[in-house]
DNA sequence: CCTTCCGTTTACGTTAACGTAATTATTTGA
DNA sequence: TCAAATAATTACGTTAACGTAAACGGAAGG
């Protein structure tokens, strides 16, 4: 089995953050690393855990929603009641994302646009120049 | 023409923001109402900008990123060098707008995981429940 | 005339998410 | 063995994006 752990700094520079990132995300309850002597020990699961919190940062979650759609994984979920409210929050989580690529979708656009505009005006200047050097 | 103005708090409604948060975007200049006496007078204009920066924020940027976007829309470019900044910028922002896009896929099908096992879950109970009304 | 709504200005308060020292231990390679 | 690198703890600082409260002005309605 791998069973791989990690030292703090292997996963600050994996992930492009720093350390005082991670150790902030244990202060917050994020990851539990245990310890060896003094040092932080990160497992897989540690390594993972901060890696959907950074996937959730780039689309402008939280670090509390972050966590909130993580612990949506972990299937302690007994009744019904709480089956049915685990639903809804997944549709209403399912609605802000659709939300979020729409808007996505429209600065594409926006962005497709303008890079038109550059394109022409720059292909109007390119002529100009051949011109100018064939004469 | 309809050359429509709005005031703040018609503008705060329309858009479920205070005009606290309006009046703030007015200090870091990201709209310019007019005035009327003392009053803040809107435009159609500075409506689409304050649209845009909400959009902005769904999915995750700042108030200053914001902006920039928006920004890229006027056409004050003059020289090639700033057109060809100009295309370097929009590349760099349209990979970060596919990232998210991403993101935001993979979040949507671990959800749908998540909601496929509440279902299973849920069928169970129905049958246990269809059996006992049946007996 | 008085109150009730907007609206304005000024200014201090708040939360999230780290940054930035300063100080102290531990380990490790020259 | 000594210095350099790596880690930990403690604690104050910072930025963004508003919230909240106080204090005041015009206008509209009963």
């Amino acid at each position: 089995m791998p069973n791989q752990t990690f030292t703090i700094s292997e996963l600050a520079s994996e992930f492009g953050v720093t350390t005082r990132t991670i150790r902030f995300y244990e202060e917050k309850g994020l990851v539990h690393p245990f310890r060896e002597g003094q040092k932080r020990v990160y497992t897989a699961a540690d390594r993972v855990r901060i890696k959907l919190i950074l996937r959730g940062k780039r689309i402008g979650m939280t670090l509390q929603e972050s966590v909130e759609v993580i612990d949506l994984y972990d299937p302690q979920r007994n009744n019904t009641q709480q089956l049915l409210s685990l639903i809804n929050t997944i549709s209403e989580r399912r609605a802000r994302l659709l939300q979020q690529k729409d808007d996505i979708d429209d600065m594409l656009t926006g962005l497709s646009e303008v890079l038109g505009l550059c394109e022409k005006a720059l292909g109007k200047r390119q002529k100009k120049i051949s011109a100018t050097q064939k004469n």
